[in-house]
DNA sequence: TTTAGACTTGACTTATTTAGGTCAAATGTA
DNA sequence: TACATTTGACCTAAATAAGTCAAGTCTAAA
């Protein structure tokens, strides 16, 4: 589930067209249709704004939202899964030991 | 493991200094020093030269290039492990369907 | 079959950030 | 002291962010 994929789905469920939703975040239609591509994205703020008009988790939001920014980098590469447990093992690795 | 740690512990077996490594590389040993310590990062054909030198894997390094640049964008967020599996999820998705 | 509305796409823009350094001064250390 | 390393300030070019707008496509219904 990509970012784009999630707000498509809560633009739908709540029965809103692009347009609707644009305005309310105050961007054009064009580009929130991007969004929901995944050709763009959003600034940070807007999930803010999103989380409270469909009611849902701001933290699955972001999550969503740096998991897409993580794909976009990795998506082309061989080593993709390789690179994401390194990444994961220095986060796991900082949080064992507590640093700052 | 970091590329940085990686680099500094390659160098260090071979018994070479920083300005003889980053001569090699054709950089500064400054920056060099930065590279160790993750605060700055290299252009990717140094790589090559890199696993050329130290007789390593070009894949390793690569994983860790990337990797370590994947922990800089996430190390301060709160939805890291959260966003890794988004990421990881799509790849694992895309690669099931084979979707070029 | 044409037309309206919803959506997508391509070309373009501008401001900000990031990449990839340099250099000199400060620090550590044998 | 001399050498290795680190750090801070600075720099420029290239990339990315965050859009706009108009034209094109798709689909249902009149």
């Amino acid at each position: 589930m990509t970012l784009g994929q999630k707000i498509r789905e809560l633009r739908e469920q709540s029965g809103m067209f692009q347009r609707e939703l644009a305005s309310k975040l105050e961007i054009g239609d064009g580009f929130l249709s991007k969004v929901e591509n995944n050709q763009k994205t959003l600034k940070r703020e807007h999930l803010i704004k999103i989380s409270e008009l469909f009611n849902c988790s701001l933290s699955e939001l972001e999550a969503l939202w740096i998991g897409t920014k993580l794909y976009e980098i990795i998506k082309d590469e061989q080593e993709a899964l390789n690179a994401l447990k390194v990444a994961e093992q220095e986060i796991k690795y900082r949080k064992q030991y507590d640093i700052l």
